[in-house]
DNA sequence: CGGTATTTTGAGCAGTGTCAAAGACGGTGG
DNA sequence: CCACCGTCTTTGACACTGCTCAAAATACCG
């Protein structure tokens, strides 16, 4: 049961069938993808800013987060990565990473050859579509991050932030509106919001003293659902949707 | 010969190829696609948020972006789209768009139905493949610029975008790195990169006083190519690579 | 229990935003 | 061809958000 529902490929058929039904076909032709699974540590780089990319990573412990570091130094976090979620369909067509991704807890991994998923997705169509549809639901979620950085204030972007992941946690199946870990420090927020440590512990503080949330190391309780959304300007809808059935 | 280049299906074949490398049949398939061709006028809307789409847009004429407006009533765009760039591959998977996209410019369009293009794909994996690859790119970018807007200064950030602006018109096959037409208002820069219309005029004129650009209405002079780059912090390698085959 | 990483606070400052008005440009109608 | 008008750009003065630097307080870990 419980290597049932472990399985890394079992993980990534529902998360495939998620964004697009599959076929059984389909799904007998992932369970066959070869992998290999590592446990690695925080702070560990799976793929390195410059790096070859060899495999495509499966999350299937822990959370990871894709960084940039910008001419000044400074670092952006342009993603983070919740349990069960593939990592790295984005590097699959490019010979070389732009950015790093590291893990912002310990985690393990499935890791699968880069080789053996663009042949699984040549000989698949469905597979292909369900893989793209998975990156489109990303690039929904960056481009949301865009609007966030570029046109809300700092108050208003941290909650924005509390909001998705609380919304992406349930999405995954975990319990998160009333509260949840996040495994993050402030360091780490801040160079996901685009502000600095300071200002972003600043307006946790504002936004514990007005009784929305209470945050403790690594936890957040969100005390006024409705009014940290409301504050946070938070609208799921460009969060994943149900999948749609492909009728060929 | 005008026909056959300005024949919207053919762009379509060119992107695709440079993602990915289509076979004969893949492309066969392709021109067979219905399409219907119209030209709008400068600021139409081809899709607003919260409006179903129907049709993916090929731009084969004129630029675009993509925009979301955020609760404060703050525009932010998330996407430039220049000539020949196939434009809602991103909202395919989804029945209500999130944001809106406009045009730039008066342009022309192939608006491809979204059921045939769903149904192009599962017919043809690598045709499905190049679409992931496409928006694939798209994400880069759209990751460099959540970057460029949370971690660089104002002066740096227009820069740089000056810089991607003109690398990509280059990859489009217009030379721009000497200057370019840059068909946008100033307005519009700013919610690109996150600013307000009246510092992005003083970055302007920054750039201008260091002799790096000149610039009138909806044009930019590269002075300094090498010099923009820099201060840009501009490196060229999260745009679109060379397609790599797929061998199967 | 000591050492290190993280969070919290303070004070002062810089960068960017706001508001307002003047200039420039480009299109249109007479 | 000119005058007018609306849009876009430019400039100025000032306010404020968010940053910097520095230190103290707190949590975590062996």
């Amino acid at each position: 049961m419980i290597t049932e529902i472990s399985n890394p490929l079992r993980i990534l058929i529902d998360r495939l069938n998620r964004r697009l039904v599959l076929t059984e076909t389909d799904r007998a032709a992932i369970r066959l993808l070869p992998f290999k699974t590592i446990t690695m540590e925080r702070g560990a780089y799976l793929v390195k800013e410059g790096e070859q990319v060899k495999n495509c990573g499966l999350l299937t412990e822990g959370f990871a987060f894709r960084s940039k570091i910008v001419g000044g130094g400074g670092r952006q976090i342009t993603s983070i990565y919740m349990p069960g979620e593939p990592l790295d369909l984005h590097n699959i067509f490019r010979q070389v990473s732009t950015h790093s991704l590291q893990l912002l807890t310990r985690g393990t991994l499935a890791l699968i050859p880069r080789e053996a998923i663009l042949a699984l997705a040549a000989a698949h169509s469905r597979i292909a579509m369900a893989m793209w549809a998975d990156m489109s639901a990303e690039l929904s979620v960056v481009r949301e991050w865009v609007a966030n950085i570029g046109r809300r204030n700092a108050l208003i972007r941290v909650a924005h932030l509390l909001c998705e992941f609380a919304a992406r946690l349930e999405d995954a199946g975990i319990r998160a509106q009333a509260g949840y870990l996040l495994p993050m420090t402030q360091d780490e927020i801040a160079d996901t919001v685009g502000l600095t440590p300071v200002h972003l512990n600043r307006m946790f503080k504002k936004l514990s003293d007005s009784g929305l949330i209470r945050q403790r190391r690594g936890t957040i309780l969100i005390l006024d659902w409705p009014g940290l959304r409301k504050l946070g300007d938070f609208h799921s809808d460009y969060l994943l949707k149900p999948a749609i059935p492909v009728t060929q």
